[in-house]
DNA sequence: ATGTCC
């Protein structure tokens, strides 16, 4: 393996070797100067779990189309003890579509994809209800402000078509699989774009959580507690010197606490990063996959009926009306997030600050 | 990932 590439993961963390062979195929383009593939590192298009740094020129296609997807962490006035569970799932459940769920209040103005704001998309997207299970970090958990009594939200989600429209533009454009590079209008031009669909995509998490909200007729005044991108490329100054940072499926590691997800049947980890070189300033977005969609369902469909596969552990429930989706985003589906977190800390890149346990995940 | 592809 070439020099550039550094793969941050124990010999227990199972590793593809595709996605292995996919991070030596970007170390070679031109102006790539590191690339680090994290504990949650599996095949996509371009590797998912991943983080590469250039100089001079950026490449859009390696983060993809969902410019800005990540994660955000709400609290909501829901104290835990007054939610009645079954209550709620067959309220998420009646609706057909999260879109018949009015915004009120929403300024309507000059905002692109806005059919599509306030909807969470398919894959790994989601929004669950979740508790805070335990503090290991009590000063750091301090400071986020989090009442341990009140129900949270987690969101994942993207850009939805609106980063895809400024990948195939760009695309189009100007063949940016060759790199923009500094200097020229291609890459101003894109990066205002790219800025603009991180934004969307923040925006629209918080959306997500209120319509959610008040599809279960609570109070849709949510707090925001974290907020992470993971994919994205951002500008990072060192050494006197511009360098571009691109995550696929990583979170940024020098921007403060970052909220990681496992699959639906597993605990989130909140976590506060180090910031460091040889990660590439990022650490893992989730479990990452295991098993790819195509064969989910045939692998599983006889080890569940259909009502134990909305079953998960810690008593948790999913509302997922696409079949094929439910097998495909089984707890099987994903690496264990228990050696990702395990495999962050023998790296020294993470202090764990608490963990959320799931209590019900809808899926769009 | 995508009102995607089969």
């Amino acid at each position: 393996m070439n020099q550039k590439i550094r793969i941050i993961a124990s010999k227990n963390s199972w590793i593809e070797q595709d996605a292995i062979d996919q991070l030596e195929g970007i170390s070679s383009l031109e102006g790539i100067v590191k690339v680090v593939g994290l504990p949650d590192l599996h095949p996509g298009k371009t590797p998912v779990g991943a983080a590469f740094i250039s100089e001079n020129i950026i490449y859009p296609h390696i983060i993809g189309n969902d410019i800005g997807c990540g994660m955000s962490l709400f609290m909501t006035d829901i104290k835990k003890h007054k939610v009645n569970i079954s209550r709620w799932i067959k309220k998420l459940e009646t609706f057909e579509n999260m879109q018949e769920i009015d915004i009120e209040g929403f300024i309507k103005e000059d905002i692109p994809f806005l059919e599509k704001i306030g909807t969470i998309g398919g894959g790994n997207h989601f929004a669950e209800f979740q508790q805070i299970e335990k503090v290991f970090d009590e000063a750091i958990f301090e400071t986020l402000g989090i009442n341990k009594k009140n129900m949270m939200i987690l969101v994942h989600s993207g850009s939805r078509g609106y980063g895809q429209e400024i990948l195939d533009e760009v695309i189009k454009k100007y063949h940016a699989q060759k790199g923009l590079r500094v200097g020229s209008n291609d890459i101003d031009d894109y990066l205002k774009q790219h800025e603009k669909a991180v934004k969307w995509a923040e925006n629209n998490r918080k959306w997500i959580a209120y319509r959610l909200l008040k599809a279960l007729g609570s109070n849709t005044d949510v707090q925001r507690i974290l907020d992470s991108t993971h994919n994205s490329i951002t500008k990072k100054h060192l050494d006197e010197k511009v360098y571009y940072i691109h995550r696929k499926g990583a979170a940024p590691g020098d921007l403060g606490p970052v909220i990681i997800p496992g699959s639906r049947g597993s605990l989130s980890y909140i976590v506060m990063p180090k910031e460091c070189e040889i990660s590439a300033y990022s650490i893992a977005h989730g479990a990452g996959r295991k098993w790819k969609r195509g064969g989910c369902k045939e692998k599983l469909e006889n080890k569940y009926t259909k009502k134990t596969i909305k079953q998960t552990k810690f008593g948790a429930n999913v509302v997922c009306k696409n079949k094929n989706l439910l097998f495909e985003e089984a707890p099987e589906a994903y690496k264990n997030i228990e050696r990702v977190i395990e495999d962050l800390l023998d790296a020294n890149l993470i202090t764990v600050v608490a963990t959320l346990k799931p209590v019900v995940t809808y899926k769009g």
